[in-house]
DNA sequence: TAGACCTGCTTCGAATTCGAAGCAAAGTGA
DNA sequence: TCACTTTGCTTCGAATTCGAAGCAGGTCTA
C-alpha cells in the first residue's frame, strides 16, 4: 500500500495542532478556575453538569463514563468523592439490579450554580473572545459531524471485554 | 454587574461541548494507538515530536513544558522516562547554567518515525474523515487566532511564584 | 432451567500527575 | 559587592488515573 499518506498535509497539521493546543490551554485555565471557585476537578464539574442537565437529575454510571470519556474505575472513584462531599447520591437502579443510578443533590445543584458563572467567564474570555458569532457558528458546524463520527465508529470506552483467541 | 451573561448561548455551548468531546475522544484513541505501536504516552509522543521538529533536535525543559502545557515536575518525570529509554538525552545548557537541554536521540527519531504513520492514520480516520479540504482549512483558520489569544493572555503554566501579600 | 456468556460496577495495584518546597544559578538595585 | 528577587529544574508526598481481575445480576439458547 504505497499510497497511504505518510503524513498530514500542512493545513491538516495546523488544524490538528491548534485543536490539541487550544483544548489543553482551555482545560488548564478552566481547571484552575473550578478548583478555586468550588474545589472541583474538571471531571467532577462535567459530571455535575451532565447530571444537572438531565431531566431526572440522574444517570447511570456507565452512561456518565461514556459521556465524559472516562474509565469506569476512575468514575467509581470520582463519584465516590462527589458522594462523600454530598453533591451526589448513589442508588440502585429500579429495573437493573446491577446498575447504579447517580443523582445530583440540592447541594450539588447549588455548587454547580455557584461555579458556573466563573466557568462561563473563562470559556468566554479564552475560547470565544477572538471569534465572531459567525465564527462560533461555523466552529460548531464543523465539529458536530466530527463528534458524531467519533462517537459512532470505535467509541466505547469499554471495548469488548476480551475476545477469545 | 447585571449584564455579565450568566450562560453561553446555545451555539456557543454546542461549539464548546463539541470541542471538548472531540478532543477527549481523539486523545483517547490516539493514546491507545501510541501505546501499542511504541509504548508511548501521548505526552511522550508530543515531546518527541517537538524535539524531532526542532532544527537542533533539542529544547529547554521549560519550553517543552510550556509547549505541551504540562507541569514542570511532570515534565521532569516524563523526560526521565524517555531518557531511561534512550530516546532522549539531557545536557546542561551552554549559556545558562541552570537550564537543562533535552535532545532527541537517533533511537528517539527511529521510534518517532515508527509510530507516526499509525498516529496519522488515527487522526485522519477520526478527525478528518468527516471534513472536506475546505472544512479543514476553515477549522485551522478558526482555531489559530484562538490559540494565539490563549497563548498571549494568561498563559504561563508557571505563574508568578508567589506574590507577597 | 442449566450453562455460557455478557454487562455494570467495584477493588486492587501500579503508574502518572500536580503543587509545594527546595536548591542553585542569574538578574537587579542600591 | 551584597542582599533580594527571579528563574530553571528536581524532589517529595498526596491525589488521581487506568487496566486487569473479581463479583453479581442479566441474557440467550438449547
Amino acid at each position: 500500500m504505497p499510497d497511504s499518506p505518510p503524513s498530514l498535509d500542512p493545513v491538516q497539521l495546523g488544524a490538528y495542532f491548534a485543536l490539541v493546543e487550544v483544548t489543553s490551554l482551555l482545560r488548564h485555565a478552566v481547571e484552575q478556575q473550578l478548583k478555586e471557585a468550588g474545589d472541583l476537578s474538571y471531571v467532577q464539574f462535567q459530571l455535575l453538569a451532565r447530571l444537572g442537565d438531565s431531566p431526572t437529575g440522574s444517570h447511570r454510571m456507565t452512561d456518565l463514563a461514556d459521556g465524559v470519556v472516562y474509565s469506569r474505575s476512575g468514575l467509581t472513584y470520582q463519584v465516590g468523592l462527589l458522594e462523600k462531599a454530598g453533591l451526589v447520591e448513589r442508588s440502585p437502579s429500579a429495573d437493573d439490579e446491577r446498575s447504579v443510578t447517580v443523582t445530583i443533590t440540592d447541594a450539588g445543584r447549588t455548587l454547580l450554580a455557584a461555579v458556573l458563572p466563573g466557568h462561563v467567564e473563562v470559556v468566554s474570555g479564552l475560547l470565544f473572545e477572538p471569534l465572531s458569532r459567525d465564527d462560533v457558528h461555523a466552529l460548531a458546524e464543523l465539529l458536530a459531524p466530527v463528534r458524531d463520527h467519533m462517537r459512532s465508529a470505535p467509541p466505547r470506552s469499554a471495548a469488548p471485554r476480551r475476545r477469545k483467541s
